[in-house]
RNA sequence: GCCCGGAUGGCGGAACUGGUAUACGCGCACGACUUAAAAUCGUGUCUCGCAAGGGAUGUGGGUUCGAUUCCCACUCCGGGCACCA
């Protein structure tokens, strides 16, 4: 027998399995499909990481038993090369990112390699390589048609020292992380995602897919779903209004003030009324000049200024209410606006209190007992009642008086019903009196605190809803008259030192009630109660209340997000560069515009637009059709072509019955024309209003689609996605024929009807200037250049190649500009898992069919660090990919699992600058990559962070050695140790499933363990071994497969199954317990009887001890496990 | 401040769904082999106690025949978020 050579065994392996390719995943298969996914590496330039080596061993282990169970595997990797570390470190050594790139590549896959992975490289992908880059630059395009893509103003940080854009990771405490300078907020024009519109969806589709617990419950945090309502407030002697959001609409009679955002747009619209607006303009510039930190940590006092002069309406209660902006409302949350309730609301309180603004409360708490023997029994009837709470002191001493209820759980103060015209406090004294026979009160005082509690009251056998009121109590001496034997048998009176009341009281309600009276809870309630001071709402509870009061306030219930729209520009060079041309001459195009009505006249639609058309400087010709109410479509659009001239500048924009009218012109138009826009349009009768024959009696209902095609230029169809008219696939059946782009859009007012600028509309038909690089000309590839420090403007290096910037514009063919900003680390890693399935296609990023057999991903596991950003990324993009139909499923990953860090010696992160970080490739040439492998997994719970330990790495090593050497005790004919290894191959295949590595690993040395013992050992369990440990040590289990003489690699082998009835034994042990304490053991047969086993007990000789003369009141038998006698 | 994890021997950790706490590994001690050392193999290794027996899973309480596991309160450590109406 040779030594163990790990360097030898190893190279040999994975020459050979590279060489026969047994890792390459093909594409179809009758077998079934398991595609395992790890986050794809950033080639840094320090060198893999040891925890890379965790997280790609754990898919691995999983992949290559699936292998083994008859799975077609594919087990992809790839690069996720762009980003800024190797950007930084271009700028600072000159080196071409594509060199570094190269280079840092190269060593990772040599290092991959050296661990025996069973990747498939053939599908090996790089972000940087603009023949994938292409595809991402290609998903930008989409995103831009749809509508998805936008324009806007927004902050980046900036270094005042580098001049340039930071990300946000790179600024630590307001300070630029690269030089420690300062760093400010500036507004920059960016590239916007329109994530927030799959809001809903991201949060809702969660309950389709199998993510860890956390996992799911960090997305849902992230999105931030609230469901609240829009409540207008009405500015009084003006026409504008305050639009609020609240979850908290029962709140409302409680709203004693509104506060704006200090940069909503309403403060500068309103600067002329504003009496104090030098003051405000002063708030504002502060407030703007503050970091996030001094605005986050310092400033948990808030600030805010009264806009004096101005006053709202709080529709609830008709009063006047100020207005303040302050800087604890945000602008981006919301409407950038609330209405503050600081009885209710712990921050409007705080504000409130520090203002003196008016507080008013309208909630009242409520205590629902939902258990024990007080428990609200629905079946009873309720009764509503006023009473009381009397907190009562000692006439020396700090101690109060408490009553212990006999009948009932209950630890609590005095307590009594109201009688009728009774005043509250008398009712306190004649209550205590009546209970305690106490009756000399020095000190009486009603403490303003109200609560509800509803419960069962078992003396009396009825529900109460009752409305406590707390009222304090001194006593002035100890004169106490005699109660009655009625009050005696009820409770007990104690009295209780200060310090133990909140202990003693054990009823919530007065618990709450004594911490309140001690000053040390808030007296802002923010929870749901019962309301009060609500007018005709008053006894109604929060929940329907909110309803009801939305209702009546003519408000709208709407559900709002955290989740901000995705930033996507980065002035930076090492990025996919963003593929479009600004052209000034298409921006400033004026056109005529045609606009059409639907059925009736439509005054709400079509004023708004002209007039925002026309002050763009475009001509707009919008007449009121003939016999709008018995509408003609070929008599409309032979009176529009009476009327007015098409020519190549005419952009016709039908709405409804408008949209057909629209089709037909452009039909008949002798001239080209630049653009069809349809607004909810449709092409078959029976989908327009019932009630209207005449319309479908209007024409035959037939259109030419090819001619439509050939005399527009451009063609849009936009959509109310709740307009249940139009049915979906009507809309995507026009898109298809007449080769339309389609947009779906969550209109303000159902079917584009609102009497105001409808955002989605103005953006279809508004020309900003960006233009889309046509597909063809993908991908828009990096240019060299000479220097990557980003420009004094703040723009990318790209910025200072003019050839490459100065480009015609794809539509006019005129001057155009390139985009300079390129796309953030997140575009490539939000669809890679794509490419893989087909990762030559030159034809589209994946194709269809191969999608459909992969897809979707069934394993996915990362690090915990992306599971907010980078999965919810790649979950829209991939929900967006599915509503164009290129996917086919609308969630990308099955299962998301994640791993533990691996820390430093000693539990420190590992980092270069504390010098504890582990080279994988010195372990390698020492141990070698099996053990590397092994150690890595039993080191600790896959899901935890653990610290490397030089020392701890021998063991593996060791039990690899005894491996090694037990092939010298195989014998052929030996009786297999099948008890053993059964119990082995049952667990570790359990345990691969639910990632617990080390206790699978743990399994295996006890199986080793207990056959090192014997003379020898049978070869089948031999070869039943080395297979289930093939996954954790690849290249050893090849070895001793062969030197044991077979041909095949063992990978080729099928997962053994457990044969469980060799695992079960005729005998056990179980443990005898006398008062749950172990005393014993004894052997029993299998499935013996409760009856049986109890005889065996209680004659054995050691419980007899136990038991001496004390009779058994009680046996407990957990089946095959553990008997229990209780004494 | 809020949210999510975690706390078990000298160390990493194990314990199914409430049923023998400390599996497995490291380290340490002793022994065998050796001239010797390393390696290897064997034995032992929570704690008090001669033993019988008792005490230990961050702390305090509760539920239970029985709690590392469930409930309540708290302490410490790690990670994430930052006034979200």
């Amino acid at each position: 027998m040779k030594e163990y050579d790990h360097k030898k065994i190893e190279k040999k392996w994975q020459k050979e399995w590279e060489k026969t390719g047994v890792y390459e995943a093909k594409n179809f298969s009758k077998k079934p499909k398991f595609y395992g996914l790890i986050e794809f590496p950033y080639p840094s330039g320090a060198g893999m990481h040891v925890g890379h080596i965790r997280s790609n061993t754990a898919m691995d282990i999983i992949s290559r038993k699936r292998r083994m169970e008859g799975y077609n595997v594919l087990y992809p990797i790839g690069w996720d090369a762009f980003g800024l570390p190797t950007e930084n470190y271009a700028i600072k050594t000159g080196i071409h990112p594509i060199k570094v790139t190269k280079d840092n590549t190269d060593t990772f896959r040599r290092q991959l390699k050296s661990i025996g992975f069973s990747f498939d490289w053939s599908r090996e992908i790089n972000t940087t390589d603009p023949k994938y880059y292409k595809w991402t630059q290609w998903i930008f395009l989409q995103l831009l048609k749809k509508g998805l893509a936008y324009k806007a103003k927004s902050y980046i940080n900036w270094c005042l020292s580098c001049k340039i854009g930071l990300a946000n990771e790179e600024v630590v405490n307001d300070k630029c992380e690269r030089c420690g300078g300062d760093t400010e907020k500036r507004e920059k024009e960016q590239w916007m995602l329109a994530i927030t519109k799959y809001a809903d969806r991201l949060d809702k589709d969660l309950d389709t897919v199998d993510y860890l617990s956390q996992i799911k419950l960090g997305q849902r945090n992230w999105i931030g779903r609230s469901e609240g309502a829009e409540i207008d407030f009405e500015i009084k002697n003006n026409n504008e209004k305050i639009k609020v959001f609240t979850t908290r609409p029962d709140t409302i009679f409680g709203a004693t003030y509104v506060i704006l955002a200090p940069d909503h747009e309403l403060v500068q619209k309103l600067k002329s009324q504003i009496k104090n607006w030098s003051e405000v303009e002063k708030y504002i510039k502060e407030v703007k000049s503050k970091t996030d930190i001094e605005r986050t940590t310092e400033d948990k006092i808030k600030t805010g200024v009264e806009l004096k002069g101005i006053k709202v309406i709080n529709p609830a209660t008709q009063e006047e209410i100020p207005i303040w902006i302050a800087d604890y409302v945000l602008a981006s949350y919301g409407t950038g606006a609330i209405m503050a309730v600081p009885a209710h609301d712990e921050r409007d309180f705080e504000f409130a209190k520090k203002f003196n603004l008016s507080i008013r409360k309208v909630i009242e708490p409520i205590e629902y007992a939902q258990t024990g023997v007080d428990a609200f029994r629905p079946e009873l009837p309720t009764k509503d009642k006023e009473a009381i709470f009397a907190i009562v002191k000692h006439w020396k001493e700090d101690k109060y008086l408490c009553l212990k209820w006999k009948n009932a759980p209950w630890n609590i103060f005095i307590t009594g019903g109201i009688e009728n015209n009774e005043k509250i406090i008398d009712s306190a004294i004649r209550e205590v009196e009546e209970e305690s026979g106490y009756f000399d009160i020095k000190k009486a005082e009603d403490i303003d605190h109200v609560m509800y509690a509803q419960f069962y009251h078992p003396n009396r056998k009825i529900n109460l809803k009752t409305r406590f009121h707390t009222v304090y109590l001194e006593l002035g001496s100890d004169a106490r008259k005699e109660i009655s034997q009625e009050e005696k048998d009820k409770h007990e009176t104690l009295w209780i030192p200060r310090e133990e009341v909140e202990e003693f009281i054990n009823v919530p309600n007065g618990k709450h009630a004594w911490r309140i009276f001690q000053g040390l809870e808030s007296r802002c309630f923010t929870q749901d109660g019962i309301l009060v001071n609500s007018g005709k709402f008053n006894k109604l509870d929060s929940k329907e209340a909110t309803k009801e009061i939305v209702k009546f306030i003519g408000g709208k219930e709407k559900t709002t997000f955290k989740l901000r729209d995705w930033v996507f520009s980065r002035q930076r060079y090492w990025g996919e560069p963003i593929p479009v041309v600004y052209c000034e001459s298409c921006k400033n195009r004026k056109y005529n515009y045609i606009l059409l009505h639907g059925y009736k006249r439509q005054d709400l639609f079509i004023p708004w637009l002209k007039m925002e058309l026309e002050k763009q400087g475009h001509k707009v010709y919008a007449p009121l059709l003939p016999n709008p109410l018995k509408p003609n479509v070929v008599e409309q659009v032979e009176f529009i072509l009476k009327n007015t001239v098409l020519t190549e500048n005419t952009i016709i924009m039908g709405v409804s019955l408008g949209a057909v009218v629209a089709m037909k012109l452009a039909e008949k138009t002798k001239s080209v024309i630049a653009k069809l826009v349809l607004v909810d349009g449709f092409i078959k009768p029976e989908f327009t209003d019932q009630a209207r024959p005449d319309v479908e009696r209007s024409f035959d209902w037939k259109f030419n689609f090819k001619k439509i095609i050939s005399k527009t230029k451009e063609r849009i169809i936009l959509a109310d996605k709740d307009f249940s008219v139009v049915p979906e696939w009507q809309l995507q059946k026009m898109a298809e024929i007449m080769n339309a782009d389609i947009l779906y859009e969550k209109p303000i007012a159902p079917h584009f009807q609102n009497n105001g600028p409808e955002p989605e509309i103005l953006n279809t038909i508004i020309e900003t200037g960006w233009m889309p690089v046509s597909e063809k000309d993908l991908p828009v590839e990096l240019p060299k250049v000479k220097n990557y420090q980003p420009t004094n403007s703040g723009e990318s290096p790209l910025a200072n190649i003019s050839k490459w910037v100065n480009v015609k514009c794809p539509k006019c063919k005129g001057k155009g500009r390139r985009e300079t900003d390129t796309m953030p680390n997140w575009a490539g890693s939000s669809w890679y898992f794509l490419r893989y399935v087909d990762s030559k296609n030159k034809k589209e990023f994946a194709s269809k069919k191969n999608l459909k057999y992969w897809t979707p991903v069934d394993w996915y596991n990362g690090g915990m660090e992306h599971t907010t950003l980078h999965l919810l990324y790649s979950r829209f993009w991939h929900k967006f990919l599915f509503d164009l139909k290129l996917v086919p499923t609308s969630e990308p990953y099955q299962k998301r699992t994640s791993h533990g860090m691996i820390l430093g010696e000693g539990g420190a992160k590992m980092s270069k600058s504390l010098g504890n970080v582990i080279n994988p490739d010195d372990i390698v040439k020492t141990y070698g990559a099996d053990t590397l492998r092994l150690y890595e997994m039993f080191m600790g719970p896959f899901s935890q962070s653990v610290a490397w330990s030089e020392e701890a790495i021998i063991g593996p090593r060791r039990f690899l050695e005894r491996i090694w050497n037990l092939q010298s005790k195989v014998q052929k004919n030996k009786k297999y140790v099948e008890f053993e290894i059964e119990k082995a191959i049952k667990k570790v295949s359990s345990d691969i499933e639910e990632m617990k590595f080390n206790t699978a690993i743990s399994t295996l040395m006890i199986f080793i363990n207990e056959v090192g013992k014997l003379e020898s050992i049978s070869q089948i369990a031999y070869e039943k071994f080395l297979k289930i440990l093939s996954p954790f040590a690849p290249h050893i289990v090849e070895e001793l497969w062969q030197i044991l003489g077979h041909q095949k690699s063992i990978n080729l082998e099928p997962w053994p199954m457990p044969d469980l009835s060799k695992i079960k034994d005729e005998e056990i042990k179980i443990v005898v317990q006398v008062n749950g304490k172990v005393r014993t053991e004894i052997m029993i047969k299998i499935d013996d009887s409760e009856e049986d086993i109890k005889k065996q007990v209680i004659s054995n000789e050691v419980v007899l001890k136990q038991l001496a003369d004390r009779e058994v009141k009680k046996v407990f038998y957990v089946k095959n496990r553990l008997i229990n006698i209780v004494v």
